[in-house]
DNA sequence: ATGAAAGCGCTAACAG
DNA sequence: CTGTTAGCGCTTTCAT
């Protein structure tokens, strides 16, 4: 049988409670002990039961996080940077995979409840209000990661994006660009959506170049077939651009192939930027510009925030993480 | 405070053996305390603590798995697929980044086992003395994904990688190519290394093609930047070829950008054929014909595989998976 | 059909 | 410095 803290201490000729001290390093017993109780522990092969553990001390030390698609590289980015930190501080991570269904995450929310997580990382997906109703109800920290909540008063991670496409936007501007067109994501979306649209737009008009509406199409997710099916489409509608900003690197690539298909060269005929640098980003021919989201970093900020307010019983700040451009050879200066 | 079984059942007057039962659909209750009960949850808003549950009945419903790199494109198919299967049947999933680091590993396999997860699946990496002697220490189910061990009794779940890299030189010499390079990813990798070169080696013999070792390269991984060293070695030392098996989609796509920066053709002037058929190979330009290994699949496998382990206290049968060629087009026809 | 009570393995007063 | 003991929230005999 697995050995208890019981067979430790019969062993070593201690009480249960000395060996805990000496498992949690509280003050209270002598060198000697110390090393008979080690001894004990050693020989059994004992290790402590964390269920037991989690039981009294109320801490599982264990963190949730919800993605809505574990496999896409973005997603698992973001959770590198927050199983890394965990490990730092000794926690575990559950990985939850709600596929952006809403049943599917309210069930993820109650069994993160039962299993009593200490914090829960809620990653790029607009917070509903059902899902809040139940992370309030938990009474643990949360930090959103790549989203964010006007509406409720979560602390978040994240880059603006109306800014980034902004940038993105002026960047194309600066090299001579005045047809530009913009390959957007999720329409209605209002976290990566529709902010990424209005920079856009914000960056044609201070520049004084005139917006229009036909050389915006939207998708149906951020993925590479939404780039190739929305490339497609622009072609069609409004072929008169000579650079375009795509909302993700997956639909820039998208965009890429179908340039490559119909024998437009990139970046001499057309320059495209995209958003994210996902590590496609450098491996799409040719490599890709577009403007970074820092992902490892800001899952490693996010966790970090989370463990301060597990530690301090407080709140975090929200953060709005810097994003830059990281100039490749997909956009070209053309004045 | 979170209302615990007593709440309920001083809530429902019944004992907390009762709404025990209830909750785990017991016999031994009648259709009226049966409703009081589930009215009294309802109300405290009452949610089970799994971790008590878990104390008592030593089992936790929640799985470990190991990843060398939890952000490999190649990870995040698989964990996907293990994530899903784990999700519908109620169990949750502890992922764990090992960075290949025989430390980590170790810690991480320690951690598991004080939160004592009901079972195992270990990933992408050779298994080590060390590893198994602590797996077998856990007793508990453990299942092997793209790895195995031919010296320690692991059930595993992989494609026949000499196979594989068997099929896929062979489709190159059925398409006319004779001079074909290859690119192999860690040298002394005995489960995705040494076989994949045996396979292409075999693959040329069998077809009276002579095997020239100054046509076979290596890496440190399985990487994108590996693939742009190695081929650009292979540009210098060994010029003549028309095709190059690639020991993965990462590295197939390195080397179709240093073929693109040469100005060097694929297909027209040379062939490439990748494996594993990761979602970056349909994204490349041009699209990579690769060997594929059913990624997800194999994830669902092992977990179902796992979970008959663990409800049957027996060991299952390793799976060869099967491979197949996707036919995209990086790869010309010659003859 | 239901309840009382004994643990699961551990921590944390409290006493000495 | 060390031991005793009362739980943590649940399941599970064993009675009734």
């Amino acid at each position: 049988m697995i050995p208890t803290i019981k067979d430790v201490a019969r062993k070593a000729n201690v009480s249960t409670a000395t060996v805990s001290r000496i498992l949690n390093e509280l003050p209270g017993y002598s060198e000697k002990t110390k090393e008979k109780v080690l001894k004990a522990i050693e020989e059994l092969g004992y290790q402590p039961n964390a269920i037991a553990r989690g039981l009294v001390s109320k801490r599982t030390k264990t963190l949730g996080v919800l993605f809505p698609n574990v496999s896409s590289i973005f997603a698992s980015e973001i959770l590198n940077g927050i199983e890394d930190t965990a490990h730092e501080q000794d926690h575990s991570v559950i990985v939850c995979n709600t596929d952006s269904n809403g049943v599917r995450t309210m069930k993820y929310l109650q069994v993160l409840n039962e299993k009593r997580v200490d914090g829960i990382i809620f990653t790029s997906e607009v917070l509903k209000k059902e899902y809040y109703d139940a992370l309030v109800e938990m009474n643990i920290p949360i930090v959103l990661v790549s989203t964010a909540s006007y509406r409720y008063p979560l602390p978040f991670v994240k880059v603006d994006d109306k800014h980034a496409a902004y940038s993105a936007t002026e960047y194309l501007i600066k090299n001579g660009h005045k047809k530009i067109a913009m390959i957007s994501g999720t329409k209605d979306d209002s976290i990566a959506g529709t902010p990424r649209v209005e920079g856009y737009i914000q960056a044609l008009k201070d520049n004084n170049l005139s917006y229009e509406n036909r050389r915006i199409v939207y998708g149906i997710d951020f993925g590479y077939k939404t780039g190739v099916m929305c490339m497609e489409e622009l072609l069609k509608k409004a072929p008169d651009f000579t650079a375009v900003f795509a909302a993700s690197d997956e639909i820039a690539i998208g965009a890429l192939s179908v340039a490559y298909k119909e024998g437009i060269k990139v970046p001499d005929d057309l320059s495209i930027i995209g958003y994210d640098n996902l590590k496609v980003a450098e491996m799409s021919i040719p490599p890709l510009t577009t403007v970074a989201q820092p992902l490892y970093e800001m899952g490693k900020i996010a966790t970090n925030m989370l463990f301060s307010m597990i530690k301090n019983g407080n709140t975090a700040e929200s953060r709005i993480i810097q994003h830059r451009i990281v100039e490749r050879q997909s956009v070209k200066n053309i004045q």
